[in-house]
DNA sequence: AACTTTTCCCAAAACGTTTTGGAAAAAGGA
DNA sequence: TCCTTTTTCCAAAACGTTTTGGGAAAAGTT
């Protein structure tokens, strides 16, 4: 069941050197041999020991990735699409991807600092990135390779594969704008994390390119910890403002708070309030009526984070690899002008 | 930065048998330089390199998961928390835990297959057990050790920790029929699948068990690919009838179809239609009226997957593991008497 | 003092690959 | 035919551990 070189070359008649060599499509092992040697291999069922190979080879063939509870990460298809692109592409380059998952911060370094200084893998995978993200810097500072999904505060050059959330938010304000709306709310992600500066920005300069005025009293953080019941909160005192909002934009992680909210004060989604979610979940699609929604392509985004990963891990300069995907923008039933 | 054996050895005027040796704790070793080196040891940072460790030992100190997309039969909190336990276990064996994930049944099975085969892993960990189970006897063939988390119908011995859903079941049956109620449906999962299987014995034991007798009219099964849809379309189904159910049985899971289908038919959660859900996810609590729900322990049952494992490994009998998990009911203010 | 036991250490082998540095055999060139 | 080049193969080393099987020195015993 379990054949190992030698005792396939024994077979074969051959030295271990020439089948390895033969498996591996080296010129130097004539055309006829490396065929009858593959032959075998497969007849055999043979495949190198993967251990043996990384110790030879002085590479772990692993990449590491590790992900915290608080961030509600499988909570639907976002996440797990994002880990299907990863899963996908390390399988095929051969590699394996090993998964910590840390109960807070401080585990979340330390498991990291178990995969880096254990020597247990080649290069790591980041997400859910802080303005200020001590991993960047401890990475960075033992020049270990990695690639943010995402983006940080951070002089040095790094990877990073990021949506551009500052265009998606601005197409999004100004899509709205164009529909006639003049009060258009933020409801964004927790402060610290670098995604929602991205979104702000996009409001901003949506608001800014349609001639609105920004309105401090239309912006609302909610935590991720509860990100439905803050954002329940935050939708109820958005309209209790004298001049409330006609539109609303959020990532759909928060869209349960928000259509609590809604329902509560008698307002009715996509009627009385237009609504953009970023992030195209379930619930986006199956709710009535159906939530118009910004969609990053997460699949797509995760195969490029390997790529770039084993280019680093190959030693090419991180800084060249610096991509920021475009994000579509799905119309569907809470997208109205104004009533 | 990275030492290894020899060199510290060398540092030590020890052999690397001694070194390494005293850092495992063998008594041939005097207490004196077993303190030297451990001291040393730390000084420098030493940590056996992994890879040439498994090599030597002829084990891979790693174990493998396999999830799909359509994992979001457990959604939210509820898998997150049995990955948490599982990886937390294993890092406190030293081992590492490898993921794959596969978009359908196939790539499932091919993903294992790369694991097992390709002497990547030394165990692995099943969850979203279907009743015919390709992998399960896949494993038992090659004596390959693993463990289920769920059951499935195999008659040789195996490993597997299970929540105990039908007693859950019958417990939130008997609970509602306490209660007053005479009409309980269930809207159950995915048949195919085990899980579903219990939860219906749990329901007709628990009807039986109240002298209420079974209407297959008020047994719905919704799908996996979208929970929310199907059982939004079933909850409209079942109040089509003519004795309509007063309380309903689910997984949580289903609970935005089943609101969506009660909010359509103008029938209050709770006031109008007692609810229990089986998962304690975010939504159940936040929700108002909140949600009753059986509550499986995630972690705990995560934690127990790794040590049968582990145990497994070492060449225990696979059959002397099998742990039927007990569901605690939380009653929260969906489950009122009938009205 | 001579013998036995215990304590403490180590050299060498092994795990299963890939890579290095040839070397023998075959082919080509004059 | 003799020399050079190309083709084809392989023995040995290396990767960094742990385990095996002693062996020398110290401590006990009589």
């Amino acid at each position: 069941m379990t054949i190992n070189l030698k005792q396939l070359s024994k077979l074969l008649k051959l030295s271990p050197t020439t089948v390895s060599r033969a498996l591996a499509d080296y010129p130097d092992v004539s055309a006829k041999t490396r065929a009858r040697v593959k032959q075998m291999a497969i007849q055999h069922g043979y495949q190198p020991n993967p251990v043996a190979r990384r110790l030879q080879k002085g590479k772990t063939e692993t990449i590491g990735i590790v992900i915290t509870p608080e961030q509600n990460y499988f909570s639907d298809t976002f996440f797990i699409d994002l880990l299907s692109g990863i899963s996908n592409q390390i399988t095929r380059a051969g590699y394996e991807l090993i998964l910590g998952v840390a109960s807070d911060e401080e585990h979340e370094m330390q498991s990291m600092r178990r995969m880096v200084e254990g020597k247990r893998v080649d290069g790591m995978i980041l997400t859910l990135i802080r303005e200020q993200d001590p991993r960047v810097g401890y990475l960075l500072d033992r020049d270990f390779p990695f690639v943010l999904y995402g983006r940080t505060r951070e002089t040095r050059p790094y990877a990073f594969v990021d949506m551009d959330g500052k265009q998606a938010f601005e197409k999004a304000c100004t899509y709205l704008a164009g529909l006639g709306h003049r009060r258009i709310a933020l409801l964004n992600g927790e402060p610290g994390f670098m995604f929602p500066v991205g979104c702000r920005e996009g409001y901003e300069s949506g608001l800014f390119l349609s001639g609105l005025e920004l309105d401090p009293d239309l912006i609302r953080e909610w935590k991720h910890k509860d990100p439905s019941q803050s954002s329940y909160r935050w939708t109820l005192e958005l309209f209790k403002n004298d001049n409330p909002p006609t539109a609303i934009l959020f990532q759909t992680e928060a869209v349960n708070g928000i259509f609590k909210g809604l329902d509560e004060l008698n307002l009715q989604p996509g009627k009385d309030v237009a609504l953009i979610g970023y992030d195209d979940l379930e619930i986006a699609r199956i709710h009535r009526p159906s939530l118009s929604v910004l969609r990053p392509q997460a699949r797509e985004a995760g195969q490029r984070v390997v790529n770039i990963l084993l280019e680093v891990i190959k030693g090419e300069d991180p800084g060249k690899f610096q991509e920021i995907h475009q994000v579509e923008m799905v119309i569907r039933e809470t997208s109205l002008p104004p009533s």
